[in-house]
DNA sequence: CCTCGTCATGAGAATCGGTCTCAACCTAGG
DNA sequence: CCTAGGTTGAGACCGATTCTCATGACGAGG
């Protein structure tokens, strides 16, 4: 599925490599889609029982910093996160299936090009998503 | 400071016309920027000492759906909220200063047209906005 | 300008993500 | 092995927002 290793990028900057945080992180690249960090603990908790809550969180903030997911924030104060490579990109995240699609530089640099033009006003490149719809959900439901 | 008439605003769909949210409407129209309705209820405190927290965030609530503010979300959880006009637009928000200026419809165009090109994706007008630094808060600090 | 049906308000309790605390534990380096 | 220091799990804690419910006010229709 992702043949990438993951406890290899796990190794950063002194941070300890353990059994719950390469379980969060299998569990979240698997997911493929925006999880909330309580969705994600209720998808390990079945094979994890004893595996915290908060254990969760870190793990997630962990690998935001790493560069090995990102977050966003879903309506109702929720922060939900994907998994993604650390070469940077934005994103493409859809409202109600919470399928995430990659948006490469090149779409966006003039969008950023055209504002620094117009205003002056440097964007957070990491802020930088779209929420929507994708084709799938947009399609008339039956 | 602002010429129109915000009760005249606020008449919507069978919503009443209360003092209580016209004294919100006008705080967040002063402020010309993001404010939390936590900032917000603090400054309406002091002169009106009875309204209570909970009115706050309804009367942003009822100001959102009217199409009278719009909401951001602010770091940690936190919504902010900006006074602007019914014709609808996008915006950009200094997460330093809260400032906030409008984008144009003409800039965001070309994005969204070139987002549909290569994705099949509608991105969601009313999430438009971006984060940033503004002009002022990009200078160098002494 | 009085009445009534509703919607709105205020005060505090309740929710609910998320974070913090701390003792026990484990990883990595020597 | 042994130690130092990052990690963990449980539960307390926090802070923003929402809910509850009795009371109060808007405003349409007499």
């Amino acid at each position: 599925m992702r043949p990438v290793a993951i406890p290899a990028r796990m190794a950063s900057r002194g941070r300890r490599l353990t059994t719950q945080r390469v379980v969060v992180a299998r569990a979240l690249a698997s997911a493929r889609r925006a999880l909330s960090a309580q969705e994600l603990y209720e998808r390990i908790t079945p094979t994890h029982p004893t595996l915290g809550r908060a254990t969760v969180y870190r793990a997630l903030e962990a690998q935001v910093q790493d560069g090995m997911a990102s977050r966003f924030e879903r309506d109702g104060h929720v922060s939900a996160y994907v998994a993604c490579d650390a070469t940077h990109h934005h994103h493409l995240v859809c409202t109600r299936c919470q399928r995430v699609e990659d948006l490469d530089e090149p779409v966006v640099a003039p969008l950023l090009a055209s504002v620094g033009r117009r205003h002056d006003f440097q964007v957070d490149h990491a802020a930088l998503d779209f929420y929507g719809l994708c084709g799938n959900c947009r399609k008339p439901r039956r």
